[in-house]
DNA sequence: GCCGTCCCGTCATCAAACTGTCAGGTTGGT
DNA sequence: ACCAACCTGACAGTTTGATGACGGGACGGC
């Protein structure tokens, strides 16, 4: 269990560390956002602990660069104002749990337990369906480095293919996710020309949406 | 993406719901817990956000009946005092989240986000016989690492055989299960027909479906 | 307010897949 | 050997989905 913690104040990084020693983990402790990057490109840690303001770079750019590389590691934000607007970024940028300093000692340990048992694949924020990615924060869909854009809709029914897959999505679900109240007056063939659409604009991506007949779509990948 | 609000205050309701639907989920709000239950039997929701104090039935109790019902919809819980005892309860009845009211709505929103990026950890189990596997959530059949793609009415008879292996399936029984009210009506060697072609698709596999003179099928590893 | 653009839902048409029936061959029991 | 049950390839009707085109409505720029 080998853990990075990057702190700037002094006083703390030396006492969480020690802690964190004592409780058994390795742990790698920095000063500053920089440091703390260039440790994540190094090594492969269990969790990471993170403080918000930092010197050269702020804990949420470590952070939104780390989710940017796809490493689903567990992120423990440390924040010194509790205000919404900070937590709402924190939790959006990929954190997956925030403490306000100032903090118990017992309280920290106690949430990183929490992290490293979570279930791995629990912490993967994207969609993601061969070289497609669905990223729910931005709803944004790429395919390998280009960005698609798609409508409204589009998006709608695409997501709620990806979060189904690999199992087949109902025509009768896609109406009631996309069209609520109304999804008994959509039209007999209205699906069907959504999906010919999304198709179209996926036509470069390794996957795929099969029609699966009298039941259906659903996404694959190639 | 569909999400259930129980809220009973209609104030809150109305402001929650407004701010769900502009952020492009598709809202059902309901002002009590009988009501929340009554939706959620009947739609299929991505995530549920409930009230805990609520006319009729408390937040609790309608997630005690989900979870009993093996929904493994992600749930967020809405609590006016915080305390340890209330958390722990709702925790342990298998809420995914809490937030203390009052609240920001852009922190629900960050954390609906949160708990819609959780891939679901539904399980169901798989019919097998030899390398031949059926998979009910995905509608799939594979043989070994390929799949085998099959027509509604070849699933429905090899569904039926795996479940009564290894016993022998009457013809009558077949026809029951493909044709339910027109049964009797099944030509004289429909059922024949479609166990040629099924048995043609499963050429390849492990397993075999045997004739029983005079009965029916069954279908055995090999 | 006017205009262009984008998006959506509907229609008509086309293509493909699925299903039931039949005819003729095969198998197995007696 | 005979008969009933069963197998299988072919075929045509029907259902289902795919796709290009069209018109209306919403939205934003001017």
């Amino acid at each position: 269990m080998r853990i990075l913690l990057a702190e700037d104040d002094e006083g703390l990084r030396s006492v969480v560390e020690r802690g964190l020693r004592e409780s058994g983990y390795v742990v790698d402790a920095v000063p500053d956002g920089d440091q703390a990057a260039a440790y994540l490109r190094l090594y492969d840690y269990s969790a990471v602990v993170l403080d918000w303001r930092m010197p050269k770079r702020s804990g949420l750019e470590v952070l939104i660069e780390l989710r940017a590389g796809r490493m689903p590691t567990p992120v423990l934000m440390l924040t010194a104002r509790d205000t919404t607007s900070d937590r709402v970024a924190g939790l959006d940028a990929g954190a997956d749990d925030y403490l306000v300093k100032p903090f118990d000692f017992p309280e920290l340990l106690a949430r990183i337990r929490a992290l490293l048992r979570r279930p791995p694949d629990a912490q993967q924020p994207r969609l993601v369906c061969g070289d497609l990615v669905f990223d729910p924060t931005t709803r944004t869909v790429t395919v390998g480095t280009t960005t698609i854009s798609l409508t409204t809709t589009e998006l709608s029914i695409l997501e709620l293919l990806l979060r189904r897959a690999p199992a087949a999505v109902g025509r009768r679900s896609i109406a009631v996710q996309v069209w609520d109240e109304e999804a008994d007056a959509v039209g007999s063939n209205t699906i069907d020309v959504h999906l010919a659409r999304l198709r179209a604009k996926l036509a470069g991506a390794q996957s795929r949406i099969e029609t699966v007949r009298g039941i259906g779509y659903r996404i694959v990948a190639t």
